[in-house]
DNA sequence: ACAAAAAATGTTCTCGAACACACTATTTTT
DNA sequence: AAAAATAGTGTGTTCGAGAACATTTTTTGT
């Protein structure tokens, strides 16, 4: 396998390596003749120019900054934390620096305040977490506009300045964990979708979620359950969720459209209710705990971490080595029971 | 974020780049005052060597042999090709060359020979199937001697002298897929274990399978399945599975060990049995289909082609970058159902 | 026809690590 | 005491791409 330079081309076509270059970048100020030779070769050999002696050449500290809710008020972003340390050890010697900055899940200003703090630095890529769909479209334009390169991970807002999405199909995601409820679960019964979140700010996601889930009974030829949907603030699901299930007879199953399916679990052991079916989302440790008890049946991996993760290795790749950002790549849909969890978190 | 070069330690410690080098790599002939002055910057600082310069100047062209079983003969490893040309297109430019070897999984004698062709082109590394174990252990040997490094995926061998083995814990995949069965299947039922293939060569994979599947029951309080183990011979698996199921009453599932479940969905279709709970492995495209039609219940995906990638990934970042190799690397062990199998082969 | 302008082309330097090579200072050998 | 060996140190070159700079060739205007 011979690796062709530009000192090779230039040799075979007779011109000089300047010229080549002007063709390549077509820079111009190359007469007809020349391009033609050099273009001739450039057919015949499958030429791509060695990205690693083009980064070193390149020279530049490249300023990643990582925006996402801050794990103390929401544990769900925990795991982001390792994936994003992970990736400054590893692509620190590269000259990639990466910068972590929060904001509070239920204040849009301290979202719209840290973008702007963020702007002032004039990195050179921001991946975001956008809970605020609104906000979220006018810093990604204010990015945009000062040549700022925005990749969005678990959180998706639709605009063509995205550089790339990493998230997760969450209408199939329901889906799969209608069919997992569906095989595990009592006919003619009761299923509950609960949402359980302290705002609107995973309203989306949610939704999806409840959408994809009710579609696969709508689909089935004769579909038995009795789906019902509650909205749960977590502040208040002490006392919420109780009276629900008081009010509701025969629930076999519910389902946790989000990471919270744990707190679902201690209530139900406080009232000594038994015999529910649970799916909920993500590894958490108190998830997982209570999975492995076999109270939660199966969970939905999100992959938090692994979003994250590819995410940035996806800039690190562009800056690096000249790689195409691929504008959306949607993570396995991972059902997680007992037996697998730990092949999950390792 | 300073990025520090050879240049600035040696600029800080008032020394030529030239002494610099030499204590970094420890080749001698500094004198005791000079290397106590550049180790004193050296461990002010975090200085790690910038790879892609490191890289440039290595200027040589790697050579990666895959071997592994012919996919004519066995189509599960069919979608190791698909990983293998994803790396070599990738990895092309950065002056990385990688041959794919076939051998036949019904001869040995084939497995030894192309191991002593790619021998003689003396590689600088060799990524291997290995279905043999003793042979492989010999050819291990060989490689080591000649300094080409040894990698394995999918099938491992017990040797120290393996760079990295990238596969997944089989004994826990037999839990994954007791648990699911336990999940799915009528208790007082009897659940047969399959290991369907054409000679011995995945005795030891089969083993650990059946030994995680009846170890999961064996942990239950109280198991009111009976497991029976079958070996059939691919080649006269027509014959001899409707035989079996006809010796047996009161059968509610099968697990089926290898990728060739759908095999099983084939020729119970022709006899027209029905109501078995099937679980199997892999995302051949025959299985996902049979999935898709509700008839197979549970896939574990073993992710050939993952395997394979990472595993070259993994030989390709040392090459270029000096990073250590992971000894081992257990992929998750994924169950796919029909809602979440598209998931997975996007 | 000839100078000036413009176009085309070739040369050289840079990036950081690695190492061959050259040079100086000191010690050892004859 | 001169020559040779050795230790210690610094300099220069290389890798490939890229681009500034220098040089040559062609075109234009008078």
């Amino acid at each position: 396998m011979k690796i062709y330079t530009i000192k090779d081309i230039a040799n075979l076509a007779g011109v000089s390596k300047g010229t080549v270059d002007r063709v390549l970048h077509k820079r111009g100020k190359v007469s007809q003749k020349s391009l033609e030779k050099v273009n001739k070769i450039l057919k015949e050999i499958d030429f791509q120019p060695n990205p690693i002696a083009r980064n070193l050449k390149n020279n530049k500290v490249y300023q990643i900054c990582v925006v996402l809710p801050n794990p103390e008020e929401d544990i769900f972003w925990e795991p982001c934390i390792v994936g994003i340390n992970e990736a400054i050890e590893e692509f620190k010697k590269f000259g990639i620096s990466i910068q972590t900055y929060f904001y509070s899940p239920s204040s849009t200003q301290s979202f719209i305040d840290i973008n702007n703090d963020i702007l002032q630095t004039a990195p050179d890529a921001v991946l975001l977490s956008p809970m605020f769909y609104k906000e979220s479209l006018e810093v990604t334009q204010k990015y945009t506009s000062a040549g700022v390169i925005v990749s969005t991970f678990n959180n998706q807002i639709d605009s063509n300045q995205i550089g790339s999405h990493v998230g997760q199909d969450l209408f199939q995601s329901g889906r799969v964990a209608a069919k997992l409820m569906d095989m595990i679960t009592n006919k003619k019964s009761k299923i509950l979708i609960v949402h359980i979140d302290e705002a609107v700010n995973n309203a989306l996601h949610m939704q999806q979620k409840e959408k994809g889930f009710r579609n696969y009974f709508e689909e089935l030829p004769s579909s038995q359950y009795d789906l019902l949907t509650f909205n749960v603030f977590q502040s208040e699901i002490d006392k919420s969720l109780p009276d629900i299930l008081k009010s509701q007879s025969n629930v076999s199953g519910i389902f946790v459209t989000t990471s919270k399916s744990y707190k679902v679990v201690e209530i139900l052991k406080k009232i000594d209710y038994k015999d529910l079916n649970i799916i909920g989302y993500d590894l958490l440790p108190k998830n997982i705990m209570y999975m492995k008890n076999n109270i939660i049946n199966f969970l939905i991996n999100q992959n938090a971490k692994m979003q994250t993760y590819i995410s940035l290795t996806y800039l690190v790749e562009h800056f690096l080595f000249n790689k195409k950002i691929p504008s959306q790549k949607l993570l396995p849909i991972d059902i997680v029971n007992s037996e697998n969890v730990e092949s999950y978190i390792h």
